[in-house]
DNA sequence: GATCAGGTTTGCA
DNA sequence: TGCAAACCTGAT
């Protein structure tokens, strides 16, 4: 009962690499799974723009559209960008077919604590190393779901860093008490605007803004939020002279962020300084 | 073996 | 407010 899709503003390798998630994988060059929400979902790309989903109608409509967002225009929303502005415009050219995933907020909180001085494939591990032990078994993988907030509150300290969390274990196992005892209520939060919805999540140990603007664009949809990380501070400091160009973005400040960070580390500015330079110049 | 990595907290001007 | 230093661990 797969459904089968054609798609446009859709690549699930540049999803997969963009690091607003970690626990998609790819099992072929044209195959990738994704755990997420306790369920398993595989995506084979046919080329043409047609992808194939390997779960039911109903669960696509439910939960997979929503997951990856597809009911968004994103020509629209990319050609609403200020076309000044080269850096940005070569960015969302380099980066089509990426979106910004709706994911569980739980799991994306506890990701983003995890990714604390990592790299992607180190936060990786770490998240498969929490889920392995204390994650719900899937039916077709070995790969267990993300732990549940009431699984990881029931461990300490210890048991988490046996996990390789490290000094994040305590952060971790902060989150999960306040979770699983109602002390923060995740799905209430999606009711909250974005400063309110932030300071709740910053009361976490452990999350500061990053990690909130992280949670708040990847997990509650706040496309406006921008998360600054030391590749954004690069775009920054570099490209438009130490004056962060977000404010003035509008609604998608944060889709054109993840945009601007997928360039960035993949191309560094150094690939092109002059030309976006004398770009960047022509066009004020 | 030293240094660094998608950050936060703590301590001290 | 602002700025270091420290923090686990694995990769380079």
């Amino acid at each position: 009962m797969p459904v089968t899709l054609e798609l446009s503003h859709f690549d699930p390798y540049k999803i997969m690499e963009s690091g607003q998630c970690f626990r998609m994988i790819a099992l072929s060059p044209d195959t990738y799974e994704v755990i997420a929400q306790g369920k398993r979902l595989c995506i084979n790309d046919l080329g043409n723009r047609r992808y194939r989903f390997d779960c039911s109608a109903v669960a696509l409509a439910a939960r997979w559209r929503v997951y990856f967002d597809l009911d968004r225009d994103y020509a629209a929303l990319l050609d609403a960008a200020p076309k000044a502005d080269a850096f940005l415009l070569r960015a969302l050219a380099d980066g089509y077919g990426l979106r910004i995933l709706r994911q569980d907020p739980w799991e994306t909180l506890c990701g983003f604590i995890l990714s604390q001085r990592k790299h992607l494939k180190a936060i990786r591990a770490s998240m498969e190393a929490l889920c392995n032990p204390y994650g719900a078994p899937l039916a077709g993988t070995a790969r267990k779901a993300f732990p549940t907030p009431e699984r990881l509150a029931a461990l300490c300290e210890t048991d988490l860093r046996a996990c390789g969390l490290g000094y994040r274990a305590p952060y971790v196992l902060d989150a999960a008490r306040k979770v699983a005892s109602g002390a923060l209520d995740l799905a209430a939060l999606a009711a909250l605007p974005d400063d309110a919805l932030l300071n709740r999540l910053m009361g976490v140990n452990g999350v500061g803004i990053k990690v909130a603007e992280c949670v708040a664009l990847f997990a509650y949809a706040r496309l406006a939020r921008a998360p600054v990380d030391v590749w954004i501070q690069r775009v920054i400091d570099q490209v438009y002279g130490g004056v962060s160009p977000f404010a003035g973005y509008g609604a998608y400040a944060g889709v054109y962020q993840q945009y601007m960070f997928m360039s960035m580390r993949n191309d560094g500015y150094s690939v092109h300084p002059q030309r976006i330079a004398s770009q960047q110049r022509d066009s004020h």
